[in-house]
DNA sequence: CTGAGTATTTGACTTAAATCAAACAGTCGA
DNA sequence: TCGACTGTTTGATTTAAGTCAAATACTCAG
């Protein structure tokens, strides 16, 4: 680890490069199943800047649309701001995942996008994509499908903002943000959050007061430990339980 | 109009063609700003079937997905349900609105599909619709565009289910209903509403009696005049202002 | 190492909306 | 036309989460 840390460092850090192929992240980024000459067509328009710092803005409310940009590291908090100044947390985006396809609709950004810590995108320009899908037709679908998840995984949000306990609310985000780590081999029990109380009350419909609760109360009962960001799920079983909205005992 | 619905009535029923150059949704359904000929190819391809009765589902969660349908009148209903039965609303769509989009994710649909009232849609077959699309740039465009649009709308409903009154989530959804109709040259002010109060109670996160509440207390004020379903907005400004989170009058 | 500033926790109290319950109003089939 | 049924309204009460306030615990620059 400490030499691949090394190699890393001593690389020029703007040319950072990986090829798509070799990158850890390629069956699930964009899931491309795609021929080998493909990936090299995908690749070569593919552009890796130099890692945005904590606070950095990917992108701005009304920037206009260039790219989509797939996570390699860190996390990215994207958020809208409504007339009367209130902001409001959309999502959170973690590596593997892609963030900007809310560009598409007016080719300009209609959220912003922020780091959460130091984070490395990958950016794909869209309109190279556009033209790209249209000669490979497997990207195409593999585009779709991108949007239609983000579709999916916005009305599962309705699940939770509508008419679910605070309780359930904050089990739910620790098991997506559990089970999205997972997928890169890192444990699902034991994880740093990468956001604040406040954004993750503002994301799920929530004060921060009642989160911290939460919090203390799943500690108190041995189902997390949380100290701050650091999180420890003890009892995966009983969190899942208290995500279906009566944390009824009945229908263990 | 006893004269056009005959002439609906007595043509056989299957088959009341409308090409899509002449349909005066088109500017709206699938925004396709395409060649004429391009509209013919896009033509050749829907669907048009026997209206859906009241009730009738348009697909339902699990069935594989094969179109995309553009609603041509009446109104659907999309809704999920979870592991513990709840069942809870998506969204709403109206005429020259598109629903399936949850479809390419995992070529099944996630959620259902149910129409509120009498209903026409046109099916637009999805393998053949990304085919085309390869073809025509523009198409892959609107596409796009189209999916990217439903992100952003979901978005939007994550503000309003995120701590705002119950009275501004009624007024956002009611000048949403009025907004989505007026493009179709109906008025903005008075017009039917085509879901229950349950329906609505669900998709707004709130339960029917609150929402019953929120109507009887407009109507005591004179913003809206509501029976049952039928809907006049008698102050459009005032209702505007109470989808400001904070009732806040300082702000007008 | 210190202190200002920020993030988090905890407590006391309030409130908006949920729940429970009952009445009322339309709808539709027999 | 009646009566069951479904959808809607209204009222009384409860409760989960919000608000306000203060203490505590980190972080980071100097």
């Amino acid at each position: 680890m400490n030499q691949h840390q090394q190699r890393i460092c001593t690389a020029p850090h703007s040319k950072v490069y990986t090829h798509c192929n070799d990158c850890r992240l390629n069956s699930i980024c964009l899931p491309l199943s795609l021929e080998f000459s493909d990936i090299d067509k995908l690749d070569s328009i593919v552009q890796r800047g130099k890692p945005l710092q904590k606070g950095d803005n990917l992108y701005r409310s009304g920037d206009p649309f260039k790219a989509i940009y797939a996570i390699r590291s860190g996390a990215i908090k994207t958020w809208s701001s409504s007339r009367d100044g209130e902001e409001k947390v959309t999502g959170f985006y973690l590596p593997g995942e892609v963030v900007g396809l809310d560009g598409p609709a007016e080719n300009i950004h209609i959220n912003s996008a922020i780091a959460l810590q130091t984070t490395s995108v990958c950016a794909i320009p869209f309109d190279r994509l556009e033209a790209l899908s249209r000669q490979v037709p497997g990207l195409q679908r593999n585009l779709l499908q991108l949007l239609s998840r983000e579709i999916n995984s916005d009305q599962k949000q309705f699940n939770l903002l509508g008419r679910t306990s605070a309780e359930a609310r904050v089990a739910s985000l620790l098991l997506s943000v559990s089970a999205r780590y997972e997928r890169h081999q890192l444990s699902a029990q034991e994880f740093t959050l990468p956001m604040s109380r406040s954004d993750m009350a503002n994301f799920l419909g929530l004060t921060l007061e009642t989160v911290s609760r939460v919090f203390s109360s799943l500690q108190k009962r041995n189902i997390v430990s949380a100290n701050r960001k650091d999180i420890v799920i003890t009892e995966m079983l009983a969190l899942r339980a208290l995500t279906h909205k009566n944390g009824d005992e009945t229908c263990r």
